[in-house]
RNA sequence: GGCCCCAUCGUCUAGUGGUUAGGACACCUCGCUUUCAAUGAGGUAACACGGGUCCGAUUCCCGUUGGGGCUACCA
């Protein structure tokens, strides 16, 4: 076996890409990256009751917002088609590869690995609940696992209903090591004969993650915790075909702030939903690969090419990590902060648009409209709101425009002084810089208290009662626009 | 119920057989300041409990408790 690292993502397209997992991918991803090995997507479409049309696009589209690309397998290209790319001997979805499973079922019970199975779902049902109210072990009672496989394989030609269950020893134990929880033991009489093969002919996720991770040449299983309990049962498929396992490594679990499964009853977990509300995929990927990893340093601010650097599977954490808004929050003010400005105004742009909101300026002032409000949004979705008073002068009360210092005497007084004044500066020097020099020297020769001046020009400028400072207000606006709105205010 | 996993500030976490148990978010105080934000300086706050082992345990072992996962012809 070669040391090259290939790991996969195998989401089931049943609806949209949780929050959870994401992460998932992203580590997957990150260990591919790391290790210039490759990363794989494949679609695990077995269960059709479950099964979404559109949800394989929307996982999709979700991994490529956040950078996530797969370099082998599923994914869409320009004309917004799912297309593949890659050869493990046939499609990288699996309701496409039934000939492939069904081979290595039918192998399976050619060898007495596994067996047919012709319980129904009341006789299972009754088992289950005896199982209950006895407080037994609940599973399987082998019902037909001794059925002679000549008179089984009879039933199954007459076209009986039945499904194909894999045969786990009854006896010692499976012992295996997981990368993050290290030696994990699991005694085989306690594991299922689980059902491979349903009775519609499509495998169980048991059956086809195992077939497919051996073709696929997988060297690294990276998935959520919640498979933990079931590697038994992998790891004995494995065996009966021959085959090395992968490496494995379950991750925590993100968790509810109640410390249960992270759900959607408490919150938003479509990934699509965070993009929707106007976070960042830098604020993203860096806040989920913090919940469960660090680099054990304290640098905080990580882009994706040093996660791909510094990411490592041994300094994955053991516990669930409770997934708080406020920190995807903090880290989304600082990306927001951080991001050059003409990236964006490309990605706020969606957002007004969303609103119907026609943005009749150009970048150059676009960016400088948002540069004046990047410091005070959380999300690329409040920055419409935050902005609007740029286009249109908000109605404000008349008593807004006086400071808590001051009297309408002396506003009235300072405002027609600042008027002239205002209007003695040129236009071309009609800059932050100019305009706080001129006025705050206009103030000491006064001596005038800042506050008197500063607090009603910013209100007469931005209608609001908070806003960032009047100069850089004044100055996105330009003149004109500056002296109507000091006008409007002299007039209340 | 059975099996498996987990346990450091409220949250994300670093860390060690001997540390003032470190950082980040949040929160509080102060500074800057026309408001809000940003920012600077501080602060409150944690090793779940009980037994061992050891000169010494937050760290190693066992147990308890708590939390989570699995226990489907779902993944």
């Amino acid at each position: 076996m070669s040391s090259f690292v290939k790991t996969r993502f195998a989401p089931s397209p049943t609806g949209y890409l949780h929050i959870g997992g994401l992460r998932t991918a992203l580590y997957a991803y990150l260990v591919a990256k790391h290790n210039d090995g490759k990363f794989v997507l494949r679609i695990e479409d077995t269960d059709r009751e479950r099964f979404v049309a559109d949800g394989t696009m929307n996982i999709l589209k979700s991994l490529y917002w956040a950078g996530i690309i797969p370099d082998e397998g599923v994914m869409f290209n320009a004309n917004q088609n799912i297309i593949q790319t890659g050869d493990c001997g046939g499609s990288y979805i699996q309701s496409e590869r039934l000939d492939i499973y069904k081979k290595h079922a039918d192998e399976l019970v050619a060898n007495g690995h596994a067996y047919y199975c012709f319980c129904d779902s009341a006789r299972l049902d009754e088992l289950r609940q005896f199982q209950q109210l006895n407080k037994l072990p609940t599973g399987y009672d082998g019902h037909c696992r001794d059925i002679d496989p000549a008179e089984a394989k009879k039933r199954v030609q007459a076209g009986e209903k039945h499904v194909i269950r894999m045969k786990m020893p009854k006896e010692g134990e499976t012992v295996f090591n997981d990368e993050i929880r290290g030696e994990v033991r699991i005694k085989n009489e306690l594991v299922d004969d689980q059902v491979i093969v349903k009775s519609d002919g499509f495998p169980t996720y048991h059956l086809a993650v195992v077939v497919d991770d051996h073709e696929m040449e997988i060297s690294h299983i990276i998935r959520g915790e919640e498979w933990l309990s079931s590697v038994p049962k992998h790891l004995q498929l494995y065996k009966y075909f021959g085959w090395d396992a992968p490496r494995m490594a379950h991750l925590p679990l993100l968790l509810n702030s109640d410390k249960s499964k992270l759900s959607k009853r408490q919150g938003d977990v479509a990934v699509m939903d965070y993009v929707k509300k106007g976070y960042l995929k830098e604020a993203v990927i860096n806040f989920i690969a913090f919940l469960g990893w660090n680099p054990g340093t304290e640098k905080e601010i990580y882009f994706m090419d040093e996660l791909i650097n510094d990411f490592d599977l041994s300094h994955v954490g053991k516990s669930g990590a409770v997934f708080n808004l406020q920190k995807l929050d903090w880290y989304n003010k600082e990306y927001i902060k951080s991001l050059p400005l003409v990236d964006l105004v490309e990605r706020a742009k969606p957002f007004f648009a969303d609103l119907g909101i026609q943005l009749n300026k150009n970048d150059e002032e676009l960016s400088r409209i948002f540069a004046l409000e990047r410091e005070r949004v959380t999300t690329l979705a409040e920055l419409p709101e935050a902005v609007k008073f740029v286009f249109e002068l908000p109605n404000y009360g008349a008593s807004l425009l006086i400071w808590k210092k001051s009297s309408v005497e002396e506003l009235k007084n300072i405002f027609s002084k600042l008027s002239e004044l205002l209007n003695s500066i040129d236009e071309k020097d009609w800059t932050k810089q100019n305009l706080e020099i001129r006025i705050g020297e206009w103030i000491k020769e006064n001596s005038y208290s800042v506050g008197s001046v500063m607090w009603p020009l910013r209100v007469a400028l931005s209608g609001q009662e908070n806003s960032p400072g009047p100069f850089e207000i004044a100055e996105v606006l330009g003149k004109q626009e500056s002296m109507s709105r000091i006008t409007i205010a002299i007039n209340k």
